[in-house]
DNA sequence: AGCTGCTCAGTCACTTTGTCTGAGTTTTGC
DNA sequence: GCAAAACTCAGACAAAGTGACTGAGCAGCT
């Protein structure tokens, strides 16, 4: 039927629901945990059904290598296999890719222009110009 | 069946998907346009089907405010009602909100300290930095 | 053995998304 | 005027994603 399908392809792997990142949230939070304690942090009771739905989203999230499980003694224990900060970045650097032609610029450009900053987040990022820090440094 | 349902809610107003991304893209380079001429751009070949997917696109744009439509003479023509920076804005608000509990300077932090930039989107950086622009003034 | 808690492998309803069809109306060319 | 072409409008549709939920089987413990 699509003779011709626009969209499609496929190359968008954060794919993380909501759900999904709540748990992720929770494992950032709190370290390395198992089922029950998740659920326990996200419902407000434990049932059969609750745990087997944060049993699913670790599924998932497994799949998608979001979350790596140990499962050297039962109950298995989970945790996040990315950062908060590696998250960001990779949303930060889809979002690019889908408004800006992957340059990261014009969201620097509107965040700076349009929040307005306190004097002191002004010169804490000035800082950080400075000071290349991490990345680029080369020796 | 759903006794508790976590995520749900239903705050998220951007909900443009990517086909309904490219036709606001096209509004933004080329202003506004027909159907015909959004189909032309878009699609190798304007069939009837394409015709109306483009069609449905931009009702649904319509319904979420992203799009106007002018209905003095037929062919309606449509121009988008939202720039491309407030967009951008509500993205990066989004994920604000979905990341880092609203707040948009963990962003702006991680753009500077982890993505490597370039000489020249530091200086121009530097500069906003330096001239507090339009937004802050109250009065 | 019997019980409890765990894993694993589904099912389910609902929504979104991109595509496509058909009916009815307006405009255009003659 | 009148027929053909173009347009609008209101749906149908399959596929995929999402969150909730069920049941079967296995491990360990008392």
């Amino acid at each position: 039927m699509a003779e011709h399908e626009p969209s499609s392809g496929g190359s968008d792997p954060p794919g993380v629901s909501n759900a999904e990142l709540r748990v992720l949230q929770s494992l950032w939070d709190h370290g390395p945990s198992t089922i029950r304690q998740l659920t326990e942090r996200l419902y407000p009771a434990v049932t059969p059904a609750n745990y087997a739905t944060v049993q699913k989203l670790l599924e998932r999230l497994e799949k998608d290598r979001c979350v790596r499980r140990d499962r050297t003694d039962t109950p298995h224990v989970f945790a996040a296999a990315i950062t908060r900060d590696t998250y960001i970045g990779g949303q930060l650097r889809a979002m690019a890719e889908r408004l800006c032609g992957g340059s990261l610029t014009p969201l620097l450009t509107h965040l700076v222009k349009t929040e307005s900053l306190s004097a002191k987040e002004r010169s804490d990022l000035r800082k950080m110009l400075d000071r290349p820090g991490m990345s680029p440094g080369p020796s």
